[in-house]
DNA sequence: GCGAGATAGTAAGCGCGCATACTATCTCGC
DNA sequence: GCGAGATAGTATGCGCGCTTACTATCTCGC
């Protein structure tokens, strides 16, 4: 069985086209923030924090597992914002290891600017699938889910 | 309205989802062609060329055009496929700007063997969505036909 | 206490994905 | 021919996503 037969015009499989439809989100996502000049991970990783930090000290790896991200990226991500003063990382209170990640109020002011931008883009981004987007994201719900045995629990 | 209201668990958005689920996919991927030492997008312009080239000289832009993937990129990872001799670029014999991309014996051999280990992954993947699957693509391929508005026609 | 293992974070490096800028060549109007 | 614009490809740089290796600190059994 040759590679040829798989082809009609090389977008057959799910994953190559769940692989092209997300660059093509990432793309909306990085126009839709271009004003405030902040990428995707960036804006997510910042308005999770937002959201966290409401409930105490947050450690960039608690930030990490609620974003899923990877923790070296949101280390690197981390001091890049806070290069830019929208987030700071102090010393955790009381583990000397980690650091109390918090967002500054110029990074909470962006969080709150940007997200509207970030969601007319998904609802438009998406407007087209009308009334079966639920049953697209509980796919992709269940495909999430499904896989999580991968990851270190 | 702040952002705190958005989140239940740090993943309401379907774009998030989808980002998720697709990086989820591309650890699968990888893990499926680490045997072979290739990456997924290497693979994917390996299995892509070798569809190609049976109808001609192929120029790194059309493959591009046909994985859709960025150009740049393409240049790129064909030269590392190059380096490792599994593709090989000679001047175009008509175009003097283009290069002939062709897949090498070897490279032809590796692609017939991953692409085993590829398709089992695709279908380990997604098995759980058993007869949803075929609507589930075609939301994917709305989106992706939805949205080729952004691409240069 | 105290030593072994687990955990938070950083450092360095590779490949993707894209933006900008550039060279070389082709194409088309004249 | 020949000059203007389009096109194929490369170079450079940045940020994501992940891997491996490392330090500092915490936790738990003893």
């Amino acid at each position: 069985m040759s590679l040829a037969s798989r082809h009609d015009s090389a977008d057959d499989s799910p994953g190559l086209l769940l692989w092209q439809v997300t660059n093509r989100w990432q793309a909306a996502q990085r126009t839709a923030l271009k004003p405030f000049d902040i990428t995707h991970v960036q804006f997510v990783l910042l308005a999770t924090l937002t959201y966290l930090e409401t409930s105490g000290p947050v450690t960039q790896k608690a930030l990490a597992d609620m974003a899923a991200t990877d923790p070296m990226m949101t280390s690197q991500v981390l001091r890049t914002l806070e290069s830019r003063d929208l987030v700071h990382r102090p010393p955790h209170p009381t583990d000397r290891r980690a650091r109390a990640v918090a967002v500054t109020d110029a990074g909470r002011a962006l969080a709150n600017q940007a997200v509207v931008a970030v969601e007319a883009c998904d609802a438009s981004f998406f407007a087209v699938l009308g009334d079966s987007l639920p049953a697209f994201t509980g796919t992709l719900r269940t495909l999430r889910t499904r896989t999580d045995g991968d990851r270190p629990g």
